[in-house]
RNA sequence: GGGGGAUUAGCUCAGCUGGCUAGAGCGUUUGGCUGGCAGCCAAAAGGUCAUCGGUUCGACUCCGAUAUUCUCCA
């Protein structure tokens, strides 16, 4: 079966059990602090297990693109070493929320696996929770009793809390699970030990393929379990050892999936898959890194140094790594298969398709620079071991290599053996859990439970059209985190309140009880669809009627910006081209970022014509039209643009401004008239084939010109009032460098007809030609002096004194043949004449200087000096 | 968010412990030679040593802040 069918039968399937298909959400998640991947296929329906949340359909059904980097069975380091662990897989899933249980889910499970998969009901293996007396979790009973009637009780198995309960984390929905496992080994080995000995042993062939959960319990912060009042199931099945198990192969990389993929490496890279195991290892790392990466691309998270960038980054650089080391890869070459990805991959996830240029550009820019830190690296390495004695090369400087230059520990360890050197690994490990350390106690985040303070109706955002509201708590908690200390997240029955998100800040502003006692809100944000508002401290009476009011005038501001926004948008793409679209947007009270797909750098006329497009659309004073809530259908077909990496409900907000339509959840002006002036402040590049513009309105436009006004006249009336100021300037310019130039020439001729003097002065002492005298020059100026003299005199012993803004300096000249004959040394003689200015000085032995802050005493230094020549 | 680096000529970088005439290679310009493979030879131009502040008689060098950038960790 190819793997096309086995995605779209199981879709089919639950289809036709009711469930309702629904789209893959983007891997990269935006609003959950705890989460920056989707690494399970409920991630998307956290909110409704959460209650926070009700979903379109009781029973749903999908295929999700999920990405895991850590985690129990799963460790970056560690895929691609065997066949069937991946950074980016397809999780198929089947969900009910408060409808169906473990009855129907088991049933369906065994149904689709064995009647329309056709998988033998013999190779199959289930396991089963066995409960844990500690925290006082009976057995799954109910699971086991509905199994027993369907597969014998010798392949049943019961697993521990490790395996056989799922957690979301340390807090919140939880339950039993029930897994299913296939073996697929040869009968012989089948003969030799049983299935039953191998499943949850790591073996590649004894492998589970579905997890079923039943939600049943919420733990709490303190630990303990409650049940919840409504029970879900949810499941996922890897897609990947599915169409592993269907297509009859022994490893993920052997089907279809990856067949194409791991042909084109071969064609690219000249070699061929299956008959070395480290360049088999290097093979599928690239095959399954390409893939995450490139979703990761497509879904808007680019490579970079924090947070979620950063995690692909890595992933990237390991497949990077791979190639250098095992397939001989100098040059990028991880960029050529995107081509081949798409082809495959293409129809399923449009967004590979669309977005298949700029995934090249990011990707060919990302090896180009890490292979020259790579280069770079080498080199510092090659010092290394040029200073190291002895056989072991220190953890420490390899930890500095690695954690400074970026240079990865494991080619390290490969390049010092075939020197047969060897590393201090345990010193590394101990750098870099001092490393973690430090991190993990910077960015500590602990919060408290949810102390629930009224149960009303949850009305959520009227910011729209309100800026004040009465308002209720209805929850209420504490957190601490080493960054913002002790604050309270407080959810009100209703907010005007706007939360951070599609790249707008969230509003400030204050919360006023009856008794007048004010509560100021010191940001708003959003998680798992709640709105939460930050205070400081927490009002003395949580449960009365409060006054919120968001502040206004930051609100009106961030609107124009956001509004502004918008027009950008517009205005690139009517002007650059269609091509351009939003990368990443960052709406803010003074100013507004927005990052778009383009080739090369934006000309400066181009900038100029798309703020004059901006500034057209302002005067037209076009006004807003808001659609709240129009079929998701209705708004793409009337011309409005999607982003890629969006998570959209059915029904969207629409806002328009003329021409410009957007899918947006943020707030705006109500006629673009309140804009009042659009005005870009920079352009440049953020990654590859990525721009940056920098814009400001309104109140910033009027203090920035205000500011550039005030700043010319000041240069005008510097300039006397000149008619035309840059002209003037460049005149000064002019003059200046033909000043500067005459300055040298006479100053040349001055030292000249010094040195002139000087060299009549020079008398010979002991066959050494001596001369101590007070000068008229700045330092630099007897420098050239001295060494001009230098040149002319052999044997030549000088000493010179001067004045300079009230302190002393001394220079000594010797001639290197006669420093080094008579054993003289400049810096011994201004070190020691520098007691007479009280300073102090030094330099090598034919020049060195001396400064100090008693000049009365040079007259003195300079009788002095011939004592060194006598 | 936390840590560690880097910022010196148009580019790639050297300049170790404060005083070194601030350098190299490539590139540019000029002149000369030359039938090739980065042609050869000679000369020149090009630097507020990222910015601001501090310590010091003296800072490219030490300290602090800022900016930009790289990198590791979360």
């Amino acid at each position: 079966m190819k793997s096309k069918d086995v995605r779209n039968n199981f879709l089919e399937f639950f289809k036709n059990k009711s469930h309702t298909i629904v789209s893959s959400a983007p891997m990269v998640i935006k609003d959950d602090p705890t989460l920056m991947f989707t690494n399970a296929g409920m991630n998307q329906f956290k909110e409704y297990f959460l209650g926070n949340g009700t979903p379109k359909s009781p029973r749903i059904t999908d295929t999700q693109k999920c990405l895991r980097v850590s985690g129990k069975h799963n460790d970056l380091e560690e895929v691609g070493k065997d066949t069937y662990h991946h950074t980016m897989f397809e999780m198929l899933g089947n969900w009910s929320f408060g409808d169906y249980f473990k009855k129907e889910a088991i049933a369906w499970a065994w149904e689709l696996l064995t009647e329309v998969y056709k998988i033998d009901k013999d190779i199959l293996y289930v396991t089963v929770f066995e409960g844990n007396e500690a925290e006082g979790i009976p057995v799954d009973q109910e699971a086991l009793n509905l199994w027993k009637e369907i597969i014998p009780e010798d392949r049943i198995i019961f697993g521990n809390k490790k395996d056989n309960f799922w957690e979301m984390g340390d807090q919140g929905p939880c339950g039993p699970s029930s897994e299913i496992h296939v073996d697929i080994r040869s009968a012989e080995e089948k003969a030799k030990v049983s299935g039953r000995e191998l499943v949850n042993q790591d073996h590649p062939l004894v492998v589970e393929i579905w997890n079923l959960v039943f939600i049943q319990f919420n733990r709490k912060a303190d630990g303990s379990l409650e049940k919840l009042p409504q029970q879900h199931v949810d499941t996922g099945m890897g897609f990947e050892r599915l169409c592993m198990v269907l297509q009859d192969v022994k490893s993920n990389y052997d089907t279809d999936v990856f067949t194409p993929l791991i042909k084109e490496i071969e064609k690219i890279t000249g070699t061929t898959y299956g008959n070395d195991e480290q360049v088999n290892i290097a093979v599928r790392v690239i095959a399954d890194h390409i893939r995450a990466v490139a979703f990761a691309i497509a879904d808007g998270q680019l490579p970079g140094n924090t947070g979620a960038g950063y995690v692909i980054r890595r992933i990237l650089r390991r497949a990077i790594r791979y190639g250098f080391t095992f397939l001989n890869q100098k040059e990028p070459f991880i960029s050529k298969l995107v081509g081949s990805l798409t082809d495959q991959m293409g129809e399923a996830f449009p967004e590979l398709k669309s977005q298949r240029n700029l995934i090249e550009n990011v990707i060919r820019e990302e090896e180009n620079s890490f292979l020259r830190t790579l280069d770079q690296g080498l080199v510092l390495l090659d010092q290394i071991v040029k200073e190291t004695e002895g056989k072991t090369v220190s953890g420490k400087k390899a930890f500095e290599l690695y954690d400074t230059y970026g240079f990865p520990i494991d080619l390290t360890a490969l390049i010092l053996e075939e020197q047969g050197l060897n590393l201090d690994e345990k010193e590394f490990e101990k750098e870099l859990q001092k490393q973690k350390n430090r991190s993990r106690n910077a960015s500590k985040v602990t919060s408290g439970d949810w102390e629930i303070v009224s149960e009303v109706e949850n009305k959520g955002f009227i910011g729209y059209d309100h800026l004040d509201a009465e308002v209720k708590i209805t929850r209420y908690r504490k957190v601490e985190s080493k960054k913002e200390g002790e604050l309270y997240q407080i959810v009100l029955d209703q907010t005007p309140f706007y939360p951070e998100g599609g790249g707008q800040i969230g509003d400030k502003g204050f919360l006023q009880s009856p008794d007048g006692e004010k509560v100021s809100v010191v940001d708003t944000r959003k998680e798992n669809n709640l709105i939460i508002h930050l205070v400081k401290k927490l009002p003395k009476d949580v449960s009365v009627f409060f006054k919120a009011v968001v502040n206004s005038t930051e609100r009106t501001k961030t609107a124009a910006n956001h509004s502004a926004t918008h027009l950008l948008h517009q205005g690139l793409r009517k002007i650059l081209g269609t091509h351009v679209e939003q990368k990443g947007s960052m709406v803010q009270t003074d100013y507004l970022r927005f990052d778009f797909s383009h080739f090369s750098k934006v000309a400066s006329e181009e900038l100029k014509e798309v703020e004059d497009f901006v500034n057209a659309r302002i005067s037209e004073n076009i006004p807003l039209v808001d659609r709240r809530a129009i079929p998701y259908q209705e708004a793409i077909e009337s011309g409005a643009i999607a982003l890629f990496g969006e998570k959209y409900g059915d029904t969207v907000r629409a806002v328009n401004f003329g021409e410009s339509t957007e899918l947006c959840g943020g707030t705006h002006v109500a006629n673009t008239g309140d804009i009042w002036y659009f005005k870009i402040i920079s352009e440049g590049a953020v990654a590859a084939g990525i721009r940056r513009i920098e814009a400001i309105t309104s109140d910033a436009a009027k203090a920035y010109f205000t500011e550039q006004a005030e700043a010319y006249q000041e240069v005008k009336a510097v300039l006397k009032n000149a008619k035309d100021p840059v002209k003037a300037i460049s005149n000064l310019q002019e003059e200046n460098n033909e000043l500067k130039k005459q300055i040298e020439v006479l100053l040349r001729e001055k030292a000249k007809n010094l040195k002139g003097d000087l060299k009549n002065e020079i008398q010979e002492i002991n066959g050494i030609n001596f001369l101590a005298k007070k000068v008229d020059l700045d330092a630099g100026g007897i420098r050239d002096l001295s060494f001009q003299l230098g040149d002319e005199f052999d044997n030549l012993f000088l000493l010179f004194g001067t004045e300079q803004n009230g302190k002393a300096l001394l220079s000594c000249f010797i001639s290197k043949d006669l420093a080094k004959e008579k054993d003289l040394h400049a810096g011994k003689v201004v070190k020691d004449l520098g007691k007479y200015i009280q300073g102090g000085g030094g330099g090598q032995p034919f020049y060195a200087t001396a400064g100090g802050r008693n000049p009365e005493g040079l007259n003195e230094a300079l009788q002095k000096a011939i004592e060194f020549v006598k």
